[in-house]
DNA sequence: TCATAGCCTGACCAACCGGTCAAGAAAATT
DNA sequence: AATTTTCTTGACCGGTTGGTCAGGCTATGA
């Protein structure tokens, strides 16, 4: 990417390198599974010798295992958006939002994640049932509180947020059909209606507009 | 499955093992994709032989698209119920209610196909931009009628279709997801309460109810 | 009963896979 | 400058994969 300027740093090598590879492993990994993937593949990709991608990954399942827990966290990092909302309008309106441009903007990532899953999660097995359910039961009590003060129609606060994730990777992970349908690729104001559609249907539906 | 009886006829014969082996590699594809997945597998999973796989289906792709095809049968049986109905309250009632059966029936299939789009549709591109583009048009225009009907607000017919898509196959494509978050498979009830909420907050969201 | 056509399968193969390794190049340290 | 540590890479390996094939087996039709 930069041209080769003064030699690079230890460091700066290490940090550079492994990102470089992550970038082509996740875009690989969405393209065809962990199972259809080749490290060959993915160092043509970074434009790196395969041999130097066992260098920094000791073997495809740690690369596989570092692509998925990094999309996990950005994915974590956008729920914080729910937090200290004064009702459903705001906190799921901005949940939406967010959940809404990681897909635009990390639609490998997002595939990956789903590949994962679908396959019993093998590798993030443990991050489902501590990190996600933690996550998961809070926000079933923040739900519940919005329905008790009225802010809200009485809706089962888990289903609700099945559909809040599955709208919206649904743009991600399916994107190419979306494409098909919409002859070409969303453009940025397909994309600002896309939200917006999903937006209104979903807090209507719960009785929050 | 059925004991060995009088010696089989020779179409039954070749429409069961094509059967069995459908079957049979539907579960290995949704378990690991078509890299992973590999013919031994299926084999060992239908309990044949390696070889008579390859008598049946010539390369692992025509079985695959096989499979994929199956599906898109499926689906496209499922999409008649929102025909013929006088407006939204029924028509994507029983939508929503057909695909959440098929997502609890046939959960297997449901990740197949969403392999298969992630993967770009390499085998299906075909049937999208006829058969589903077609289906989808003609849906389009029955929900704008309904729009102009006053018998729901006036949301985006695309995006409440994706909507519809995204949320019923999220349970099957999740399901592993979502049967950690419940600690264990869904029950009958669990899934009577599911297709509740998906209808009322869908129905809800779109001015229906 | 016999011939034919369709079904079955163990053994095999070339291609490819993830992963190893040794030897060299480059940077850091002394 | 010398030495050590980290980085780079072509060549290689055992194991697995999709696919083949010859030859045996079984139902069917005459």
């Amino acid at each position: 990417m930069t041209e080769a300027q003064r030699p690079l740093r230890r460091t700066e090598i290490r940090q550079q390198n492994q990102a470089l590879i992550c970038r082509a492993a996740e875009k690989v990994f969405a393209e065809a599974g962990f199972g259809g993937a080749t490290m060959q593949l993915i160092a043509d990709m970074a434009g790196l010798p395969k041999a130097n991608l066992h260098y920094y990954f000791a073997t495809k399942e740690d690369l596989y295992r570092r692509v998925v827990q990094d999309i996990f966290e950005i994915w974590l990092h956008a729920a914080e958006t729910m937090d200290n909302a004064p009702g459903p309008v705001e906190g799921i309106g901005a949940y939406i939002e967010a959940k809404m441009e990681i897909s635009r903007r990390h639609p490998d990532g997002s595939k990956v994640w789903a590949y994962e899953v679908m396959h019993g999660a093998p590798v993030i097995q443990d991050y489902l049932e501590t990190t996600l359910r933690d996550w998961t039961a809070g926000r079933v009590l923040l739900i519940e509180r919005w329905i008790a003060e009225g802010k809200m129609a009485a809706v089962n606060p888990d289903h609700l947020l099945y559909m809040l994730w599955a709208t919206t990777q649904h743009y991600a992970d399916f994107g190419h059909q979306i494409a098909t349908l919409n002859a070409g690729p969303l453009t940025d104001a397909d994309w600002r209606k896309a939200t917006e559609s999903v937006k209104t249907m979903i807090l209507r539906g719960i009785g929050a507009l």
